[in-house]
RNA sequence: UCCGGGGUAGCUCAACGGCAGAGCAAUCGGCUGUUAACCGAUAGGUUGUGGGUUCGAAUCCCACCCCCGGAG
């Protein structure tokens, strides 16, 4: 078949391209940020609403889907774009993540390299077979093996399945994080195969590239999955403990791929992680942030003083008339709902309150990355990062050309 | 006027002779392949007033001042 990804431009002073990536529900518009639905939906909002904020794509998650309520319950409905109504691309991600969360703790702590170690796990054993846990459920012991993963995303019928992996923390040691990788490697080869035997027609498949901090892991790593033969790349795993370890981290592996092939930065999602991860080769990002930022009453603004974000939920804006941001178009803004009735909403915690600020963020988010891709459409890549990153507002901003 | 209940953090209330606490509000911080409409920290007090008993009183006693019921 036709490779599903094509570049469209490149950015002469940079790793960028902007492309289309064609999958069996429609093309994704590369670089793109995906919304996570991690439950079969994008918490607050309907799937129109998604769709409507200018997003191609979702991401649902294989393990919580496969606990609750459960791939063959979905497959009954004809997979998961027909239960959860989103008829637009779906990537889904394998488990992988939350067998190292539910060992590890916390990404939060892990990635920043924060966490003193690990609490108390619902894993039961990790081993070359598979991962045996306990459900956060019900308590009972549950198995997923690589296979379990590929059959989960196949009854979902997602378009883009992720291989599944073991997401190595920030703070276990080089020799952990070596063998890790390796398993993470034969893993990714037992997908592949289940999915040659039994894959759904026209579901792409990403390898995912491990190896820590260690940049002969990584390296090691992005040659064993871009040798493998899958569709697209992703890159996990803990990153470093500050932004400019991840960024070289991410760098070394997007520094070596193949470049015909779509490369996916998982969780990431802040703004300037964003544009630096577009910067780096990046053609698309899922992350936690906007929605679980909106749910807690911060929204993103053209602030990188104040990393990006402003907390609606704070006294100072009981009695303000202003909304969340001048000319933006979103339902919260364009809405006319001013900051002081936003801030009423959240402290008495209504879900209105949370949606128009998850709607806010992620119709941000997606101006963020339409700008992005227009930039690298045009030739402007360099004084369109430069002005985000000086706190231009997206979608905006004249200079920011719009494509 | 009498009877009863009650005055403790900004608010609603615990503590009922032994270091005055909680929830909410406030302030600050956090959230990066979502078990999270969440988590953490800080600040905030002559316990209505004045006396008394006691080694020790928010707590027991007396007086007064407010508030809420009921009776008249």
């Amino acid at each position: 078949m036709s490779a599903p990804f094509r570049i469209e431009a490149r950015d002469p002073g940079s790793r960028a391209r902007a492309g289309v990536l064609r999958t069996a529900h429609g093309d994704v518009r590369t670089p793109a940020f995906v919304p996570l639905a991690t439950k079969a939906t994008v918490k607050g909002l309907e799937a129109r609403e998604v769709a409507e904020l200018g997003y191609d794509m979702v991401l649902g998650n294989a393990f919580h889907l496969f606990l609750d309520p459960g791939h063959e319950l979905i497959a009954r409905f004809g997979g998961l774009h027909e239960f959860m109504r989103w008829d637009g691309p779906i990537i889904t991600d394998s488990g992988g993540f939350q067998v190292f969360s539910m060992g590890h703790g916390g990404v939060a702590d892990e990635i920043k390299g924060r966490s003193t170690g690990a609490r108390h796990s619902a894993i039961l054993a990790i081993e070359e077979e598979g991962v045996r846990f306990r459900s956060y459920l019900d308590g009972s012991v549950r198995f997923m093996a690589p296979e379990t993963s590929m059959e989960v995303q196949a009854a979902l019928g997602s378009d883009l399945a992720l291989v599944f992996d073991e997401c190595t923390p920030f703070h276990v040691d080089r020799d952990y994080t070596a063998r890790s990788t390796e398993r993470t490697h034969r893993w990714l080869r037992r997908c592949l195969d289940w999915h040659a035997a039994h894959g759904p027609e026209g579901q792409l498949v990403y390898g995912i590239v491990q190896g820590g901090v260690y940049e002969d892991l990584r390296a090691e790593s992005t040659d064993a999955v871009a040798a493998s033969g899958c569709d697209g790349i992703a890159i996990g795993g803990s990153l470093g403990g500050e932004k400019e370890q991840i960024y070289e981290v991410v760098g070394w592996t997007t520094g070596r791929l193949p470049d015909e092939r779509p490369r996916h930065l998982l969780g990431i999602g802040d703004v300037d992680d964003l544009i630096r991860g577009v910067e780096l080769g990046i053609d698309h990002f899922d992350c936690a942030m906007p929605t679980r930022l909106g749910r807690h009453g911060h929204a993103l603004v053209p602030d990188p003083e104040h990393r990006w974000r402003v907390d609606l939920s704070a006294a100072r804006w009981r009695d303000s008339r202003e909304p969340i941001l001048d000319g933006c178009p979103c339902p919260a803004c364009a809405g006319g709902y001013p900051r002081g009735y936003l801030r009423y909403l959240l402290k008495g915690r209504e879900l209105t309150g949370q949606r128009l600020v998850t709607l806010h963020n992620l119709a941000f988010l997606a101006r963020l990355m339409a700008d992005l891709r227009g930039a690298i459409l045009a030739g402007t890549l360099g004084e369109v990062a430069v002005a985000l990153r000086a706190g231009a507002a997206p979608g905006l901003n004249s200079s920011a050309a719009a494509s």
